[in-house]
RNA sequence: GGGUGCUUAGCUCAGUGGUAGAGCGUCUCGUUUACACCGAGAAUGUCGGGGGUUCGAAACCCUCAGCGCCCA
């Protein structure tokens, strides 16, 4: 058959159909009837609302990676794609459309408007899911999740239940962060801490009586206080306790109490106590009997202060509370701008408000506890190790975790309150009674996020997938969402599934940050675009860039360069493969006896041998960087620059049947072996090559541990060395690359026998000569027939330097070697490598010495 | 404040006890029938400072400094 490859690789030409090809295929779906090991991944859900960003390519590419090596060798290989609905992010986009027609939801009413949410999810959501073809994600297709489908919904309804009837949900009225501008509670991971410029003052409460002064960063609050606290210890305070002091514009009187949680060093060591806003003060009100005094509304707008403040924005109120102040003489200090961490809604930036607020919990610790201990005891491992104690400082740690959101989008909370106020868990299929109203709110996002593993495969049906995919093999992820995703799949899914853990490991990487290492951020403007990335480079190039950077648990630098040399290693094994196919290389017919191959083919299969071998046991352990890093110089160093050089001249010459075959087959397990970093480009030339039908159902790689050649590659190095040498010898001699000369080698046999392969590579034409200059490496003497003087200068300086180095090495060799210390204690082997580099280096000056004797004084 | 990580060539980073590495960038030369998205050659590092352990330290320990992240 005629199989050509195109004159130059154009990723954009084959990409898109190649990907449809193998969906068509049905090469991504997986078969829970097979008798093959199960091996699975669910992809960390992307918003519904979102678009594949750098982070997604780099999640997606290691993702991709694991599960088309293990399909590729035997498992039945399930990745399982899907989105979560996003609760806020998505109701503020449908909520933006409704604005621009000058409406809320309101307007709507509640049924209508989640009826329009499917509408724009289902017209306009999921754009990412496209952008994962472009990737060439290997994802199951037909298993597409959404946490809103019926079946993930009755898993939520299904786990709420159980939770509750166990005691492990519950509603109560706390300090929660609530978001006055989404207007709804948020968890503390959906809180983001940034450092802000914001006031400290020092304000004097009290009457002429008694006095006290208090330090707060936000002295609006003060119109809520139930009172100040001092620590118990605290000298200068000691004899206030227990006083009633004036609070100043609310003009009401609040205790002062003593309580440990006080800092004394901190501000003035009086901090004011707003039990109602602050999640502390809560705490220490709560202990002291203090009343809760509700200031603002939810909008954050003050409001039932009974002061003139009512009605007042929060900041602007900030603002006229200290002027308030001021005017009547009680601001005793300031600091301005003073720097300091506030939470921040992670899903609009507005500075969240702690509020006191009646809401649904779950009870962490018996679950978190549980999630603790399976990575404890080993059932789960977290790669990289190095972050597990992360892992435990925060899930050991963890507060309840509020689940119930005031937005209309999302399950809704399956609470049913009946007319004598009896409360009612609605399971999966059960109706409340008549008169029973449903609770207004929704669940948590990640509340059903949390099931994935498991609800994505069918639970709570005991369903086929479920027996052969749960638990999931491994679960790729970023660093950055342990805690929020992580910590709870493993809590939800020990919970529900009787204490089976969710994955058997943690991957864990790092984030995509710019060409100097800084964050990426729209603000910065430094982000960069992996859809833009692929049509200039390919997305066989993205994702090679993504898996060479991806070191366990590290952030990687992105710069568009990078991108650009993965495409020019694309292009470099392009060219090398058409060349290979130019000159006969194949894959037909059995591989020959090694012992009928010459030495360059044994050393090329050697390496090749030992790169599978190496790659194969950095992937299984998430080591992509480094895997990458060496098909990378398999593929450029030991094949393009040497192999191939080295090959010229059996295929000029025409004896070159071995080679061709050999060829053949190193391409051939190359393809195989990089197919899961680079798809397209692997696919296309291994096709063109073989004649095989794909690469994603092709047979891994494996190393063959008689390839491994020690003699061979000792001697291929050697060939280097001269080869290495000579080169140099012409550049400094200002020798064009093109220009041939006659030349002569003396060397032993086993060298001898490849000089006219060297010869080709150097450029040399091999005869009977009269040297008028030459080369010495170890016992090979190669001579030139320059036909004219030499260039003395420069060949002296050369001769000199490498006289220089040897020297040096010598005397480092000597110096350990008369060291008593090295002899008695190192161990035999480097001792031995000392020796020898003490004999070569001896060997080296004599002939550097001879050598330089030899040339003409200038 | 608690925890944690980092500091190696101009830049971004590998390198867990035995002569300092990669990619990109830089310099010189080169249109040699795979490839200029290329080839050949070259230059560049008291491995953050100080101390210690060791025959031997970029690596292990202590300490200081700087940077970053997470949590409060």
């Amino acid at each position: 058959m005629s199989r050509e490859l195109a004159s130059s690789f154009s990723p954009a030409d084959i990409e898109a159909a190649l990907y449809e090809k193998w969906v068509a295929a049905g090469y991504f779906k997986a078969d829970a009837t097979s008798d093959k090991p199960p091996f699975t991944i669910v992809i960390p859900p992307p918003n519904v609302t979102g678009s594949l960003h750098i982070g997604h390519a780099l999640d997606h590419t290691l993702q991709d990676t694991l599960t088309r090596m293990k399909r590729m060798k035997g498992f039945e290989a399930l990745w399982l794609p899907g989105m979560d609905h996003a609760g806020i992010a998505t109701q503020n986009v449908v909520e933006k459309q409704l604005a621009a027609h000058g409406q809320t939801r309101h307007d709507l009413g509640r049924e209508n408007f989640v009826a329009k949410v499917w509408q724009w999810k289902e017209e306009s959501g999921g754009l990412i899911l496209d952008q994962m073809r472009r990737l060439g994600d290997s994802v199951d297709w037909s298993r597409e999740a959404f946490t809103m489908d019926a079946g993930l919904s009755t898993a939520v309804l299904t786990i709420f239940k159980k939770l509750y009837d166990q005691g492990l949900i519950y509603r109560a009225e706390r300090i929660i962060n609530w978001c006055p501008r989404c207007l709804t509670a948020l968890s503390d991971i959906e809180v983001e801490h940034q450092d802000d410029a914001g006031e400290f003052v020092q304000v004097r409460y009290g009457d002429d009586e008694v006095q006290i002064t208090v330090a707060t960063t936000r002295a609006e609050t003060m119109l809520g206080d139930g009172a100040v606290a001092v620590h118990p210890d605290d000298a200068r305070y000691k004899h206030l306790i227990g006083k009633q002091v004036l609070l100043p514009l609310a003009n009401r009187y609040i205790p002062i109490i003593a309580d440990e949680l006080v800092e004394m060093e901190f501000g003035t060591g009086a901090v004011k106590v707003t039990a109602a806003h602050d999640p502390n003060d809560f705490e220490m009100a709560m202990r002291h009997n203090i009343p809760f005094v509700v200031i603002m509304d939810e909008h954050g707008v003050m409001a039932g202060s009974g002061t003139r403040f009512d009605g007042m924005d929060r900041f602007d109120a900030r603002k006229a509370v200290v002027e308030a102040l001021r005017a009547e003489g009680r601001i005793m200090d300031e600091k301005r701008p003073y720097v300091h961490a506030v939470g921040h809604c992670s899903r609009c930036d507005t500075t969240v408000e702690p509020r006191l607020s009646k809401q649904w919990f779950v009870k962490v610790a018996p679950l978190a506890k549980a999630a603790g201990d399976a990575v404890r005891d080993g059932r789960v491992k977290i790669e990289p190790e190095e972050l597990a104690p992360r892992y435990f400082d925060w899930i050991d740690n963890m507060h309840d975790w509020c689940i119930s959101r005031q937005l209309w989008w999302g399950h809704r909370i399956p609470v049913w309150y009946g007319p004598a106020g009896e409360v009612l868990v609605v399971g999966p299929g059960e109706i409340a009674p008549d008169g029973y109203i449903q609770d207004p709110d929704v669940l948590d996002t990640w509340f059903s996020s949390a099931l994935w593993p498991f609800s994505t495969l069918g639970w709570p049906q005991e369903s086929a997938d479920l027996k052969k995919f749960y638990p999931t093999s491994v679960l790729v992820t970023g660093y950055d969402i342990l805690f929020f995703w992580v910590a709870r799949m493993m809590m939800f899914g020990l919970f529900a599934m009787d204490g089976v853990q969710p994955f058997h490991t943690i991957a864990l990487h790092g984030l995509v940050r710019d060409q100097f290492g800084k964050k990426m951020s729209k603000s910065k403007g430094n982000t960069v675009d992996p859809i833009e990335f692929m049509d200039k480079y390919g997305a066989d190039a993205l994702r090679f860039t993504l898996a060479r950077g991806a070191n366990p648990g590290k952030d990687q630098a992105l710069a568009e360069d990078w991108v650009g040399g993965s495409r020019n290693f694309a292009t470099k094994l392009w060219n090398a493969t058409r060349f290979a196919m130019m000159n006969g290389a194949t894959t037909d017919g059995e591989l020959p006896d090694l012992k009928d191959l010459n030495a360059i083919d044994k050393w090329i299969l050697s390496r090749l041998s030992e790169t599978i071998s190496e790659v194969d046991s950095l992937l299984e352990s998430y080591e992509f960087a480094r895997a990458c890093e060496l098909m990378y110089h398999f593929a450029w160093d030991d094949l393009c620059d040497w192999y191939l050089e080295l090959s010229k001249e059996a295929f000029a010459s025409g004896d070159s049947d071995n080679t061709k075959r050999v060829l053949g087959y190193v391409l051939d397990q190359l393809f195989r072996l990089m197919h899961p970093v680079m798809p397209f480009i692997t696919e296309t030339m291994w096709t063109t090559l073989t004649g095989g039908e794909s690469l994603v159902i092709a047979q891994w790689p494996v190393a063959q541990a008689g390839h491994v050649d020690k003699a061979s590659e000792k001697l291929i190095g050697q060939l280097q060395e001269i080869i290495t040498d000579v080169r140099r010898f012409r550049n400094d001699q200002g020798i064009k690359t093109s220009q041939k000369i006659p030349a002569r080698f003396s060397a032993p046999a086993h060298i001898g026998e490849y000089a006219s392969a060297m010869a080709f590579v150097l450029r040399l034409e091999l005869g009977d000569i009269t040297p008028s200059a030459h080369c010495e490496i170890g016992a090979v003497k190669v001579e030139f027939d320059l036909t004219g003087s030499i260039d003395v200068v420069a060949e002296r300086a050369r001769l000199e330097k490498d006289l220089a180095t040897a020297v040096k090495d010598k005397q480092t060799a000597e110096v350990k070697l008369s060291n008593q210390g090295f002899m008695a204690k190192a161990p035999e082997n480097v001792v031995v490598e000392i020796r020898e580099r003490l004999e070569k280096t001896t060997a080296d000056i004599e002939r550097l010495h001879s050598q330089l004797s030899q040339l003409p004084q200038p």
